[in-house]
DNA sequence: CGACGGGACGC
DNA sequence: CGACGGGACGC
């Protein structure tokens, strides 16, 4: 059986498909946002093999459902005629456990898509599992889906770690797949494949991250990102290399083309950008340490009204239409990262075919203009900082190596990073609720560039008094995140979701040696969306899961939202009951005080009604907000600035305080929540 | 018909 | 200042 992602939820129900049940409406699995990378832009390239549309919303029924369209191909030798004999996409996927069955996994591959096949690799001559096995879809789209969806984000039954889920050892070229990779030095050795995908986000889809690492699996300090398509690998270099120094860092981060050697196949192949670069100059040079000025500030507001995000068109898909012409992207290679997703193609009008600038710059697209993606006058970490991309949960907890979180759950989870047990977000999504949060516990994430952490530079036009401003509610931030997270549930799911997932939690603190990481890799429901702002100030939203990006705000985290701010409310209220009531006998020992969460889930609250009203603003921003504009600004100062200054309050007993009473009120409060 | 072997870029 | 993970082919 599967463990699916929402661990507690399906525990004991026995339903392989624990996403559909939810009642969400349909989008339920989070991996097909929107249509999957169907026609939903993003500042990614997609690439289009077959239509953006499509797959709409698949919902896999139990046999064969969705046959792709057509693919009458026999099997696949190969009709005569027929240029592409084969559609199919076969996924290597690892860390099976040995004792695995192919109905162990089918059924869970079969939610994203038309599974022809699935191998179990075994031994020829014991007959014994290898611990991987092969999945083929009819479509490279179905492929993609379930990469996006499954790989490190489930651990099957016994097994040691959650799934790798990747194209099978030449696919990717065998679909005409290429790849640009970037070799990337001076990275902060605390920094997850996560946080540096955020870093490189903003040029494109980050089709993988990989860190280099040593024999005790520390950091080397350098590792390698890919992009599909060389404008947004060149892109990445020009605003990153030798200007984005992450948080922690005394030097910059080197970005610049990977040598081909090893990895690469083809020499000249497509993958190595430095010989094939465009003319247009930008490039490469990364050793010299020329700053470049790029003619434009292009990535300023040509016009801050050019664009709005009201503005019509563009408003759906910031994503630069990729050529179609481009070489499509397979889509994540199954780094490390958690999810990617390949996209599709948009057709775009707006770009230019070759050389334009791939995300980001999208991002904040505006209009129609392209903006090419030099970045401009604003050194990549301005754009980070509006980027600012979220404050993972786990953002939270990694660089604190003396104090991770304490709780207990945590700890079983072993492995890697795990998410706090209701959930939260482990590492695919990461993006919390509020996303604006951004902050989390006084650990920054190590992608913060430098310059924003200690130096408090008012970048254009920013004024440092309005970071300050709002630096205030600071130390909140961080328990309602994780608050949020640990409340957490999908947007679809209800109440019910919610108490299950409460169960889960205790469950899961409980019983460590179950499966947790499944449980816990499996990401709990929570809104991969999370809301941004670019340097001119104008509000985007970026999925952490699928990597769209569009500036309408989802309702899947509206949705989030309020169930959010409805989850706190009846969280507060059970508390003020609960206190009232004074039952408090059966409080858990670590559960401190009923009132001090009490005023923590205040706070928190207040918190959140802060930013929930920033969303609705839009801001005209000129440049960048003026000092009285909040809503955005809180949205950055929370999270990073001013860490140290939350010292007082730790996080991580804040968080577990905080997750006891809920715990301790579910627990007593069957019913409803 | 025939059915899992070969070996690891090279400074 | 660090240079390539990581398991891989059965019907």
């Amino acid at each position: 059986m599967i463990i699916p992602r929402v661990g507690p939820r399906v525990r004991g129900s026995g339903r392989h498909h624990p996403y559909r049940g939810g009642g969400g409406g349909g989008d339920g699995p989070p991996d097909y946002p929107a249509g999957g990378g169907g026609g939903v832009g993003g500042p990614s390239y997609r690439h289009g093999v077959d239509g953006p549309v499509g797959h709409g919303h698949h919902v896999p029924m139990g046999g064969g459902q969705r046959r792709s369209s057509g693919f009458s191909a026999s099997g696949r030798g190969g009709s005569p005629d027929n240029v592409e004999s084969s559609n199919f996409a076969k996924l290597f996927v690892g860390s099976v456990p040995r004792t695995a069955t192919e109905e162990d996994i089918r059924p869970l591959f079969e939610e994203h898509g038309n599974v022809i096949e699935v191998a179990l690799i075994k031994d020829r001559r014991t007959g014994q599992q290898q611990g991987c096995c092969f999945v083929k879809y009819a479509t490279l789209e179905d492929a993609d889906r379930a990469i996006r969806a499954l790989h490190n984000q489930f651990t099957l039954p016994g097994g040691h770690g959650p799934i790798q889920v990747r194209y099978a050892d030449g696919e990717r070229e065998r679909l005409g797949a290429v790849e640009y990779k970037l070799f990337v030095g001076s990275l902060n050795k605390q920094a997850t494949e996560k946080e540096i995908e955020e870093i490189f986000a903003p040029y494109g889809r980050v089709e993988d991250v990989y860190i280099m690492k040593d024999d005790m699996k520390q950091s080397r300090g350098c590792g390698f990102v890919k992009f599909s398509h060389r404008d947004m690998a060149s892109a990445a270099i020009d605003a990153l290399n030798g200007k984005y120094t992450m948080r922690g860092c005394d030097q910059p981060l080197t970005v610049r083309f990977a040598d081909p050697k090893k990895g690469g196949p083809a020499f000249g192949g497509p993958g190595y950008g430095p010989r094939s670069q465009p003319p247009s100059g930008l490039g490469i040079k990364p050793t010299t340490k020329r700053r470049i000025t790029y003619s434009s500030s292009a990535w300023h507001p040509p016009s801050p009204r050019s664009r709005g995000p009201s503005d019509g068109d563009r408003s759906s898909k910031i994503g630069a239409p990729t050529p179609s012409s481009l070489p499509g992207s397979l889509g994540p290679l199954g780094g490390p990262t958690n999810g990617s997703i390949p996209g599709v193609v948009l057709t775009s009008s707006s770009m230019p075919q070759q050389g334009f600038s791939p995300s980001i710059a999208q991002v904040p697209l505006m209009g129609q203009q392209v903006l090419p993606l030099q970045k401009p006058l604003m050194s990549p970490k301005h754009l980070q900082q509006s980027l600012q991309m979220h404050p993972l949960p786990q953002s939270s907890v990694p660089y604190s190596q003396g104090q991770p979180l304490q709780a207990p759950m945590h700890q079983q989870l072993g492995q890697m990073q795990i998410p706090l047990s209701g959930g939260l977000g482990s590492f695919p999504q990461a993006a919390l609720p509020g996303q604006q949060l951004v902050g989390i516990g006084g650990q920054l994430p190590a992608s913060q560039p430098l310059m924003q952490q200690q130096q408090q530079q008012p970048p254009l036009g920013m004024s440092t008094t309005g970071q300050q401003q709002l630096t205030a509610p600071t130390s909140l931030p961080s328990c309602f995140s994780n608050l949020s997270s640990s409340v957490q549930h999908p947007v679809s799911s209800g109440p019910a979701a919610v108490t299950t997932a409460a169960v889960g939690s205790s469950v899961v603190g409980a019983t460590p040696s179950m499966p947790v990481s499944s449980a816990m890799t499996a990401g709990p429901p929570t809104c991969n969306w999370t809301e941004h702002t670019s340097p001119e100030g104008y509000k985007y939203y970026y999925n952490s899961m699928t990597k769209e990006s569009k500036w309408e705000k989802p309702e899947e985290l509206s949705l989030f939202e309020q169930q959010q701010q409805q989850k706190l409310q009846s969280l507060q209220k059970s508390a003020v009951s609960q206190l009232q009531t004074q039952t408090q006998p059966q409080l858990p020992p670590q559960v401190q005080s009923t009132q001090q969460h009490m005023a923590q889930l205040q706070q928190a609250q207040g918190q959140m009604q802060i930013r929930q009203q920033a969303p609705t603003q839009q801001l005209q921003p000129a440049l960048y907000q003026a000092p009285g504009a909040v809503s955005n600004q809180i949205t950055q100062d929370l999270g990073y600035g001013h860490a140290q200054a939350r010292g007082a309050i730790d996080p991580a007993r804040i968080q577990q305080g905080l997750q006891a009473a809920q715990e301790w009120i579910w627990k007593n409060k069957p019913a409803g929540t």
